[in-house]
DNA sequence: TTAATAGTGTCTGTAAGACATTATAAT
DNA sequence: ATTATAATGTCTTACAGACACTATTAA
């Protein structure tokens, strides 16, 4: 028989870790935060915790994200609000990735704007924005991996990032509320590592309906000429989709 | 404090549910059991299981799909044996989508070639292929939705097999070791429910490197003029994609 | 012969890649 | 003036969509 009796379950804990991204000086970034207590104290690791008995995993993580940032998310496409970007990874349950005990953790990912700096808890030296060059392949820049399978999760992440940037507009959910052509084509060098012609890429943007609109200021905050700001337009699905070059 | 004790976790059920899609007589099914008590006693639901305390994820997904209709899976890519291809879906956790008790569910999807017939724990009565499109939207054929939230993930599950076999290699899962052109096409047309060019897909198909090896013979179980058979080849990313028509 | 499917070829429109050029600000 | 970024335009090439046509089998 394949099911157990459900009346005794194996002993099993429910965790959602967040893979928080955001773009800062031209690079991509994740948010880290320093364990305090052992298994792997002392050791970066994502943020996140354990599932209440009586929410929902979105809601699970949408309450971790503020308790840990003070951030507000909204995992509903389509919304121009101050809420950041939230939407399910994927879950990592190998019986052994929790020396502890068995535990089952549902990742989450947010994309964020540029925001101050983190205050996570009150606690500022137990946060910080790691660009994620940093922390990702076989030697990471600090020498020590994160806590736990963390690693694996952040790579899953930057990788769902760049990706769904391609084909869907939410490469705004990196930028402010307003924003310029250049702003958001940063936004893409800094997710894919890569250098885009901007010319083509003003083509493509503007070009695609739904994708940006006018909201009818300048700025000249990049210096130069004066640029148009945009607001994220409804569309959310890029067709034909922003394509990624090659090196 | 963001962080429960670990000794004091809330009691959690993480089961393993199983979207499993074929294609037969040109329509995409899914495979659906008949729950024999309650709740939703009677009612068609996904096959699945209860997650061991000493298995991973996948590997309780692996165990579930053996038991219930005999298939070997693997969930590494560029396979060309007769594992059927499975992969993590999503994680479906809402408080009361069980009525027993908090249940966390890890939804997996597998594409199998068409099978004989479902011979799950060996009670034909209990299992069945039924065409997706009888099971989605607000009226079921049948008049009775799937057990559980069972409906959604069939939903999401279906939308990841529509949307993967555009930029991967995926469809060749679909079909047996060797297959002809014409076959492959007959499965985008089923997945996604349109009519292709058979002339613009042909030179799609064989113009992509490494989709498609040929393995030499040929075969008339179509009828008409004899057609190559081919193998999937090493590719696993098309790029460019195929493109899904609009209607 | 007829009908079915397989395979190749041609034309056209869309859009991406690779450029040049002009516009408007700060210094 | 110089330099920075913004915005528009041109040319070429890749490729999808929409066709026509020939090839090879079974009934």
């Amino acid at each position: 028989m394949s099911r157990y009796d459900p009346s005794a379950f194996p002993p099993f804990a429910v965790t959602v870790d967040l893979v928080v991204l955001t773009v800062r000086d031209h690079a991509l970034c994740a948010l880290l935060v320093r364990r305090g207590e052992p298994p792997f104290q002392g050791y970066w690791a994502l943020p996140g915790g354990f599932v209440r008995p009586d929410e929902g995993l979105a809601e699970a993580a949408s309450r971790e994200l503020a308790e840990e940032t003070g951030l507000r998310a909204h995992s509903a496409p389509g919304h121009a609000d101050t809420g950041v970007h939230l939407e399910q990874l994927a879950t990592y349950g190998h019986p052994q990735r929790d020396p502890r005990m068995r535990v089952v953790s549902v990742a989450h990912l947010v994309l964020a704007p540029d925001l101050p700096t983190p205050r996570p808890g009150g606690d500022a030296s137990s946060a910080r924005w790691a660009p994620v060059g940093d922390l990702l392949g076989d030697a990471p820049a600090d020498g020590v991996p994160l806590a736990f399978d963390h690693g694996r999760i952040l790579a899953d992440g930057v990788e769902r990032a760049r990706s769904k940037i391609e084909y869907s507009s939410l490469a705004t959910a990196f930028c402010p509320p307003e924003f310029t052509v250049g702003e958001l084509r940063r936004v893409y060098e800094a997710v894919w590592g890569v250098v885009l012609d901007p010319r083509n890429f003003h083509r493509k943007v503007t070009g695609t309906p739904g994708f940006l609109l006018p909201s009818g200021g300048t700025t000249t905050r990049q210096g130069g000429r004066p640029a148009q700001l945009f607001t994220a337009g409804g569309a959310t699905v890029l067709n034909p989709p922003m394509l990624r070059p090659e090196a």
